[in-house]
DNA sequence: CAGTGGTCTAGACCACATG
DNA sequence: ATGTGGTCTAGACCACTGG
């Protein structure tokens, strides 16, 4: 009694929803069903029907609205959490996700990577800066031995509050013998990198490969494990040609775009 | 009867595999059973338990070797096809991939873009040339309206005969008006270039982006549908600033790193 | 405590490819 | 005809979160 109550409440706040649901399949030999639910999600998703940061109705609601069992329900909720979409989280609830938006990188080669997103407001937040052991590609590009310790500088940057981008820079402790003491008087990299002396820097290489979050990378960027991802490094250096920075960062694949533009 | 015996034959065929398998579980608590047979498996493949291209024994045995429930079993594969380490052929069997390489696409800006492997060969197959409608973007940068022709050369890549890459290139018919007996010619984009007078051209942009194969791009890269894959768009220009390639190609996002380094 | 998502099982039917 | 992977159901139990 209580369930149908419930039921019909929820249902009477999104007839957009369930009227998206009521319409009768296509052939399963055509597109199986989980796929046509999951289609229906994306439109309904991206029509504003159910809007970023709401909530969905529970799994056993929707399977029933849907009219299949919660396992096939399941299956194109699932998709949707792998694709970025929507986020679960256990005891709670699916959300929608923030729209994805496309950050642009330009990567001019010659200047810092840039962020540039049409309106939001992009915040960096540092998680941690200290000393720890140098990554093996990092202590090849300064010259130091893999066991060395170099100043790291873990950093998170956020569109409008929700996570988007997580950071791990290394530097090279001998040519920054002050780092942490520069960095928190000034709060940026670059003005560090002014205090040593260096004006000018320019990025010298940029990779870019694809992978799967791991279950911290997952955690603090608030995305489901195994999501696809894009690392990327690069490597910054000075005007002599000494590498002056390490980097590599980790996004959700689905909402960033680089572009890499010639010096002209 | 027949079932035992069967059984018992591949079993003694892959005796590592049994191994792996016989394992006692983790708590699930700690970690699913199916993501525990995920880990395996990753090892099984990585460690040339199973070698590439070989075919793994049947679901329903895998079940009952690992000592699940074939539903249970099934998860674990379908996280490997969809990060590129297995195929699943319906009604042949379930393959390994050969191992995923990492591509490294340098791309100096000055120079086309070129492909690198440690080893294999690699060979291009052309799809399809011949004209159809512009896509937006390219139409804009050509400079011409929207539904106009432009010259389609669909490429497909193969790394020791395996697909690995397809590309989408358009060219501006008003520069290139023989392309199609140009390039049957000489069997180069290049040599078209220079038989229409552009000894040199520049990389002017290239953007990088994520997404999920469709099931056109998926069956030429005989992936999975909605695996995901990285797009690469870029563009080639004259001397002058002129627009004469738009190109848009599709990676299994498993198999190539891009490198993208400072002309030094 | 109730409700949520996460895991697992048992069994069934289908579509496809191969011999 | 057989074996393969793909889909779907019914029902159960667990772990987590919130009030």
């Amino acid at each position: 009694m209580a369930d149908l109550l419930a039921g019909d409440l929820i249902k009477a706040e999104n007839p957009a929803l369930a009227a998206l649901a009521a319409k009768a399949y296509a052939p399963r030999s055509v597109r199986p069903i989980w796929l046509q639910i999951y289609d229906r999600l994306a439109d309904a998703i991206r029509q504003d029907v159910v809007p970023p940061g709401s909530r969905l109705p529970g799994e056993v609601y929707l399977a029933d609205l849907f009219g299949v069992n919660r396992i096939t329900m399941r299956r194109a909720l699932a998709l949707h959490q792998n694709e970025g979409l929507l986020q679960a989280r256990k005891g709670v609830g699916i959300f929608v996700r923030p729209r994805p938006r496309r950050f642009l990188i330009r990567n001019d080669m010659q200047f810092a990577e840039s962020l540039l997103v049409d309106g939001g407001s992009i915040s960096s937040k540092n998680l941690w800066l200290g000393r720890g052991k140098a990554s093996p590609e990092a202590a090849q590009l300064f010259g130091i031995a893999p066991d060395e310790q170099v100043i790291l500088l873990h950093r998170l940057r956020q569109l409008d509050g929700a996570p988007i981008y997580v950071s791990r820079k290394e530097f090279p402790i001998l040519r920054f013998p002050d780092f942490e003491n520069r960095y928190h008087e000034s709060g940026s990299v670059r003005a560090v990198f002014r205090s040593a002396g260096i004006e000018s820097y320019r990025r010298s290489e940029t990779r870019v490969m694809g992978g799967f979050a791991s279950k911290e990378e997952a955690e603090i960027l608030e995305i489901s494990p195994q999501t696809p991802v894009q690392y990327v490094t690069s490597i910054n250096r000075d005007v002599s040609g000494q590498v002056i920075e390490f980097n590599r960062g980790c996004w959700p694949m689905a909402s960033v775009e680089l572009v890499f533009a010639a010096a002209d």
